[in-house]
DNA sequence: TTTT
DNA sequence: TTTT
C-alpha cells in the first residue's frame, strides 16, 4: 500500500561488474552503478553538449541474484524502481546518497545480451561469491537482530567510498 | 535527443511553500520538497509500518513560474522529470545531491487546488517576488557570462542549509 | 516474468459509478471508464483545442474491491497497469477492445476523496452488491471449469454494448 | 497543457517493417506494430504460460522518420506515447481502435541495432519512399482542407486491414 | 565507470 | 460519461 507514487524508469549502461553480497537472511543485494546520457544543440555555440548521469541502483532478492549471474560492465539494463535516500556518516559528518532501489515491485530488463568478454548469455562462474544463505544460515549471524526489511539495512558498507554520492 | 531514458515520476505532498528565483537570464527556478509514503505490514511484527520518502524537485522555466502561483505547502502534485546529481562543497569536501529536475519534457500537476490556508486557487500575491527578468535584464547580471542551460547553473545557493540531501 | 514492457499511466476522472463483479473464484473485477483530457492551442486558428480521450480500465482483485466501495463518478485516479487488446464476436463479426488492465503488478490510488455526492471518504453502502465467493463458492460455478487467469476471462458480459470501444 | 496524465511505456519488438505515409503537409506519419509478452507460471497446472500482446504505434514527425529509416521488423524498441482511440467505419457499423500515438513529448529509443537483415544501422534505401513534402506541396494536395493535427488525421487507411484491431 |  |  502506498500514500504517493515514487517511480523511477532508467535504461542506460551499467558501469562496471555489479557488486552481490548477501544479508544475514539470505537475501541478495546486488549494486550497480548506470549511465544515462543526454545530448543537445548548444543555442549560444550551436556546439553538440553531451551530459551523463551516473545512478545507484541497488537490487534486492531475485532480480540481486539475476544481477550477479548476468549483468556485467557494459550491459544494458531497463530498471524501474523507486527512490530512496539514505543517511550515513563520515567523520562525524552527515552526509545522504540517493539510490534506486528496484525490488518487488520493481523490474528489471536486460537489454543486451552482449557485454564486453563476448561469453554471450552464460551465467558468470561462481566460485567467487559466496554461497546464497536461505536455507542453511549460520549461526552467528542469527544471534544479531533480524533484518526485517530490506530498507532497514543499516550499511552498504561494500561499496566503494571513492564513489561519493 | 537522448540515449538512454531517465524518467522520474512521483505523485506527493510539498512539504513547504515553494523557493522561486530568477536566473540572470530571466528563467523562473523552483524549489521544492516533495513527500512519497509507503506502509506495508512487518512480516515479524504484523505491526503496520510508514516510510517517508523525502525528494528535491527543482522545476525551471514556465513550469518554475506556475509553482511559485499555485503551489503552496501541502500541495498534492504529479511530477515527472529527471534525476540529476549535482556536486557541491562544504569545508572542503565535496558532497552531492540528487534532485529531480522538472523543464521541457517534463510535467506537473496540481491534483488538490485547496492546501492548507483556505485561499482556494487563486494565485498567490506576488509583491515579494522579484519581477521575471525576461524581456528586462539587468545591466549588472548581463555582465556575468550567460547560463546557457539549466543544468550547468553553478549553484543553488538559495537553498535552506538545513534541508542536508 | 516478463519479456518486454507494457506499462500504461493514466491519471484522470471516472466517467461513471464503477460496475464490479464477481468471477466464479471469487475475485472481484471492476470496470471504470477514465477521461483524460489535453488542451493546446490550434496554429492555425489560434483557437484554445480540447480533446478528451476515454480509457476503458479493468481492476482485478484486492484494488477492484477498493474500486468497488471508493469510486464515483467524478472520482480521480491514478491507476498503473498495462494494455491488453480483447477479441470478441457480434453478428459474426470480430471485434477488438483494447483496455488497460490493472492487477498485481499494477497501481491505484484515489487522488480526490470528495466526489459527487458529497460523502466524503466513506465506503458506498453494500446491500445492492452481491457478498465476494472468495471463502464461499457457489456448488454450480464450481462446474465450471476454474478460471486459471484473470486474462483468460472469457468475456466481460456486464459490459454496456452501448459503450462501443 | 493537460488536465490528466495520459503515458504508455513499452519496449517491444516490431512485428513488420514500418509503413511510412506523408500527410499533406509534408509531415511523416510511421506505423509499426510492436510485441510486448509476459510469462507466468499457471497456479493449476504448473505449467510455463506465455502471452503476447500486439500493439499498433504510430509516430509523427521527426520520430516517423527516424522509424522509416531505421526500424525494421524484429528491431527492439523503447517508445513512450500517449493512448488513443479512434472511430472508422466499415459496412456501415462503428469500429475503433485504439493506438499508441509518439509525437512530440513521447519518445523513442531503438534498442537494438542489429534487427535481422544483417545491414547493420545503414539507413535503408530510400528510392521508394515518397519525397517528404515540407517545403513542397503538391497542388492537389492543398485543395484539400489542411490538417492542423495529427490527431485530427481522418484515416488511417494504408494500414493492412488483416490486422484487425 | 558505461554506451553510441 | 468525467473534470477544470
Amino acid at each position: 500500500m502506498a500514500r504517493g507514487v515514487n517511480k523511477v524508469i532508467l535504461i542506460g549502461n551499467v558501469g562496471g561488474d555489479p557488486e552481490v553480497r548477501y544479508l544475514p537472511n539470505g537475501n541478495a543485494v546486488a549494486n550497480v552503478t548506470l549511465a544515462t546520457s543526454d545530448s543537445w544543440k548548444d543555442k549560444q555555440t550551436g556546439q553538440q553538449q553531451e551530459r551523463t548521469e551516473w545512478h545507484r541502483v541497488v537490487f534486492f532478492g531475485r532480480l540481486a541474484e539475476i544481477v550477479g549471474e548476468y549483468v556485467r560492465k557494459g550491459s544494458k539494463l531497463y530498471i524501474e524502481g523507486r527512490l530512496q535516500t539514505r543517511e550515513w556518516e563520515k567523520d562525524g559528518v552527515k552526509r545522504y546518497t540517493t539510490e534506486i532501489v528496484v525490488d518487488i515491485g520493481g523490474q528489471m530488463q536486460l537489454l543486451d545480451g552482449r557485454p564486453q568478454g563476448g561469453e554471450g548469455m552464460a551465467p558468470r562462474p561462481q566460485q567467487s561469491r559466496p554461497a546464497p544463505q536461505r536455507q542453511a544460515q549460520q549461526p552467528q549471524q542469527q544471534q544479531q537482530p533480524a533484518q526485517p526489511q530490506a530498507q532497514q539495512m543499516p550499511d552498504y558498507d561494500s561499496f566503494d567510498d571513492d564513489i561519493p554520492f
